[in-house]
DNA sequence: ATATTTGTACGAAGAAATTCGTATAACTTT
DNA sequence: AAAGTTATACGAATTTCTTCGTACAAATAT
């Protein structure tokens, strides 16, 4: 499996995770808002996606229902992996400063890091 | 200008990132080391990056002398509000908090991130 | 001065990702 | 049942990125 989508495959991810389960003019619909491409083009992609081992489907019915085979958190993963290796000289660190600093997160989130990092300590 | 980097062109850049300016031989060596590609390739590249304005060049001198004309953060914040919005909903926590789960972060990187949360604390 | 090496320029092939048009089958509506 | 709508399939055009070959100029070595 090559577990790496492409750039449009992750848009459509993005509606499948969102959902669970759904159909091609689905993911179209809620493409559409943001994009502005044809109906075969979002069916041409999912059919790649689909030979790709990226998402399954269900051919029962007429309409077919796609599931995604790779999570959210895998493609999390890969996307980190990705850019610290690129641009973050592999340093965890960097990158969560960068992301922290720019971004203005708001007390929750800080307080949550804070958490996270405590328990992560005390793991060690 | 663009400003968005494919993923040779980074590659180029973190070798002139490194060192300040160099000329396509340096560069062309350096990735050599990781990668097998031809001279010509990374000429061509470099040039390319030239049209789109993410390098400039020296060219008083028959060897050309490359400098970047994107910082590593301006690359590094590109690369996390790519992956914030396509596979993170936005979600900085969520980022962070993947990012130091999976990579063991060190102790003295566990510390450089408190200490800049407690200062970003401060700040509000 | 001639040959070799080292450099840039640039067209074009190759590969990968994206987009779309057309064919055709299956439902829905009238 | 005929017409219209909504699906999938799939070939092919387009676009973007990458790679390389060839031409040729400048510097260096013989």
């Amino acid at each position: 499996m090559d577990l790496k989508p492409t750039e449009s495959e992750l848009e459509i991810l993005q509606v499948i995770w969102k959902t669970g389960q759904c159909s091609v003019r689905d993911v179209h619909e809620e493409l559409a808002k943001n994009k502005d491409a044809g109906y075969t083009t979002t069916l041409k992609l999912m059919q790649i996606m689909h030979e790709k081992g990226l998402v399954e489907r269900d051919t029962t019915a007429k309409t077919h229902l796609y599931k995604a085979l790779i999570s959210r958190e895998q493609a999390q993963q890969g996307a980190l992996d990705k850019i610290l290796s690129t641009v973050f000289k592999g340093s965890t660190s960097d990158l969560v400063i960068q992301a922290l600093g720019q971004h203005r997160a708001s007390k929750d989130e800080i307080d949550a890091i804070k958490n996270f990092l405590d328990q992560f300590e005390k793991r060690d």
